[in-house]
DNA sequence: CGCGACATTGAGACCACTCAACCCCAGTGG
DNA sequence: CCACTGGGGTTGAGTGGTCTCAATGTCGCG
């Protein structure tokens, strides 16, 4: 389709969920009436923005995707990665409260958000599964809220790679999906300082760093850095 | 009652609640099947701790309430302060993830978390509900994330201030119910940096202090220390 | 009056930031 | 083939905002 290269992102998106481009996929296992349309987005495409109506949902297929909150001067603090299998861009009110972008060249599912809503009503056990999302979401903001008023910057990038080793399958070796800007603006430092405490750990010999972004942990040791 | 005095306060409360204890007040207006129970804290008690059962929710009448996480080495992040109207102590799962701490003399109503749950299963009205608590939740913990991880500590202090002035009624003039102690743990700050941005924005004519934590703002003033 | 909890203020230290140089690599064009 | 460019990453030197430590002030209460 020509037409998904010249139009924006959203505009593209409303075209495509439109004329029902395949849609097929649901969103909870067991709830065939919330079907989800594939749709891809490009490195660094904006997702959706802050502000803008929030008339669908996402769940990443593959890739990722980062959501985050601007302060008019340009400082950015990212909110969370979404990695394949999560949901994001669920809001309750019309507006997106932060902006979502890939990482990477990414696919998404595509949902309506008042498809959703509407089976919310009618449904105890979506609304359930609606809750117990915005409740994960909860906890993870709540873990990282302790991370970013009190942790140091040592205990905040070794939190951050074991976090991101688990959710990527806990192997200990695994390529960061994102740059130094986006683990700075995920962990309140700056690239900087990122940059150093890599460094300091892998002199340490709490991980090893390759090429492109490559990293293995011993985890043994990385634990010694993190407080709890 | 005697036992009230001697009993740990989770024992007092299940105590209490399991006697009946004058139950009536409906948690959601036009829910009548989940009724609190009144119950009352001291000052500085705890509510509940992290690690214990979540077997109820609370809603506070009158007072204060702060919900607070700690690291093995005491450093502490509070994660919300609760005030007349608010509800908490909700969670998914069987553990309480933080813990909770009357400010002030407070009274709650208690409700049982079974309860609620088991309702939410039956009624999407129910479960919506629940959903769109843990979704507010959620957006004040991720507004909290950006000021944690990219303010100042003026910006902080400041927010802060105009935060709580709404809460309390938006008539620019109220006592802080918490100690600087908090302020700061919720802040990511010191005790003394909260103390001296106090004073400099005090200098700076954007508030006035009076005795006992008493505050005015001159909300246009501090408005300009708050980027967004 | 004296005590303890809370709050303020000062002096100096330190962690993370700023500014700047440099490296590496991939892509592009001559 | 090489030169050039730009984005991402690392490293160094110096600064500065917040923290630490310590002294002092204030207030409520026994």
């Amino acid at each position: 389709m020509a037409a998904e290269i010249t139009l924006p992102p959203s505009a593209r998106v409303t075209a495509n969920v439109a004329a029902g481009g395949k849609p097929g996929i649901a969103l909870f296992a067991g709830c065939p009436e919330l079907l989800g349309t594939p749709f891809a987005y490009a490195r660094e495409e904006e997702i959706y923005g802050e502000g803008e109506e929030a008339e669908f949902v996402y769940k990443v297929v593959s890739g990722a995707v980062r959501t985050h909150k601007v302060l008019s001067d340009g400082r950015r603090q990212i909110t969370g990665f979404h990695l394949p299998g999560d949901l994001f861009g669920f809001e309750q009110g019309e507006m997106h409260r932060h902006t979502a972008e890939a990482l990477s060249d990414t696919r998404v599912l595509i949902f309506r958000r008042r498809g959703i809503e509407r089976a919310a009503t009618r449904s105890a056990e979506v609304a359930c599964q609606l809750w117990a999302m915005a409740a994960s979401g909860l906890r993870y903001a709540q873990d990282h809220m302790l991370l970013l008023g009190r942790r140091s910057a040592v205990e905040r990038v070794a939190t951050f790679l074991m976090e991101v080793d688990e959710r990527l399958g806990g192997t200990g070796t695994f390529a960061l999906p994102m740059t130094r800007r986006d683990i700075a603006d995920h962990l309140g430092l700056t690239i900087e300082t990122v940059s150093r405490t890599f460094s300091h750990l892998e002199e340490d010999g709490a991980l090893l760093r390759a090429a492109g972004r490559q990293v293995s942990l011993r985890r043994a040791r990385l634990r010694r850095f993190v407080e709890d």
